[in-house]
DNA sequence: TCGATTGATTTATCATACTAATAATATCAA
DNA sequence: TTGATATTATTAGTATGATAAATCAATCGA
């Protein structure tokens, strides 16, 4: 078996391989994953790169492994769900109405307040980059911008700018499930353009130090996105 | 070198050893780990250890690893903060007043929303759970168990009770970083006695399917733990 | 029937060799 | 001198084969 040029860090091939497929529900929980030396002639690596493959999946929660018993999938409650390829799997491959629902909800949850706490820390810099992201928002508006990317880093600013560590955290999990759930939700073009008025009400409140008008602009829009999914939901059912 | 007996999950330990010098900030972001060969040396294990450890840190975001540059650490920007590892480091080397009241902040927006979609979502089973937990928080109060563990129980609950996998995925988060807190509130623990009839207040507003109410009640009881903190801050302040 | 012993299987660890990427340096051309 | 280009050295990436330790299963003995 020879050093393949032209595919390199095999090892991060598995990882998403493996880890994709365990995911995608491909090998239930508990059930044991072939043993290295099967794995490494399936996937024609060495028995190193498996090992590091599943040591990566194992940090990452999905999998355990003990000598004798083999490698293991652990149950989904175990799984990292905020780690970055956890994430991206569950919403390439178990992507749902359901899942979008609870996206939604965890924002309205958590947005909100991150907006109060980036009204009440004024860090001068973080909402100028908030001023920066709507700005965007305005030119996407004209056609100028993708309008789903700076609606996007508009959120992810507002998080930032909480400077509280939890919060900051959700940034990526905002900016991987938005891109996701555009698929869903982009028949309203329409009002997310409209919605530059909105996203400004945000800032505005933040800039000026309404902790509680900047967490209620937010909420405003998130129910509205809530709304839409309802709507889109029920008009799903119809077919 | 021999196979060492006696230290099992050698792998483990250096992911620990590094990671946890990481967190502590005693390899600053952007600079260099040893190489391998180094490593293997200082930790007394063989290359592959080493590299199964490193690539357990690149799974949690720690660091980065590319030919000839070696392995450095990632910008904290990076760090997966809600890994169950990462987060123990960081409260254990890292632990402050300010960690903790973004923590109790974070709860505050997520746990009351969680009660609420419990309340909403009314599954019965995850609803007796609450309730076997609170009937462990009655006993701890006259003594019969720990009331710490019978706490974070009762809130665990709730979160698992929400059916929404984000707000579980909190769970953890919660567990671990409750056990860490109890070290700076622990000044109150009369006050957390009594506050029994508070968590009676949420689950009977889960049980009647009250989610305003519900969400209410938990609002009351992280409102009154930020008070004490901040109380707590200004005691330590002083001296 | 049950407990201890043995055996077999699989991961964990070690050692060594070679490959490929890339940072640093040296070389050369203008 | 400068700026691009070729060379070199360093380091992580991959491959292979061997031994150790853990653990499951079967066997044996009382």
């Amino acid at each position: 078996m020879s050093y393949k040029s032209g595919s390199r860090y095999l090892t991060r091939e598995l990882v998403e391989a493996i880890g994709g497929m365990i995911v995608r529900g491909d090998a239930p929980a508990g059930e044991s994953l072939p043993i290295e030396a099967e794995l490494s002639k399936q996937y024609d690596a060495s028995r190193t790169v498996v090992r590091e493959a599943i040591k990566m999946l194992t940090a990452k929660g999905l999998v355990g492994s003990r000598p004798r018993r083999g490698t293991y999938v652990e149950p989904e409650s175990e799984w990292n769900l905020f780690d970055p390829d956890v994430l991206r799997w569950t919403l390439q491959r178990r992507f749902s109405i359901d899942l979008l629902r609870e996206f939604l909800i965890a924002r309205k949850a958590i947005e909100p307040a991150a907006a109060r706490e980036a009204a009440l820390h004024r860090d001068g810099e973080a909402i100028a980059e908030i001023a920066r992201r709507l700005d965007d928002m305005r030119e996407a508006a004209t056609g100028a911008q993708d309008p789903l990317e700076a609606d996007i880093a508009f959120h992810i600013a507002v998080l930032e700018a909480s400077g509280n560590r939890f919060f900051r955290q959700f940034s990526f999990v905002v900016d991987t499930a938005l891109r996701f759930s555009i698929r869903l939700t982009n028949t309203a073009k329409g009002v997310r353009a409209a919605s530059v008025d909105d996203h400004a009400a945000i800032y505005e409140a933040i800039a000026r130090g309404d902790g509680s008008g900047a967490a209620l602009a937010v909420e405003r829009i998130l129910d509205e996105a809530l709304q839409l999914l309802e709507m889109s939901a029920a008009h799903q059912a119809e077919h």
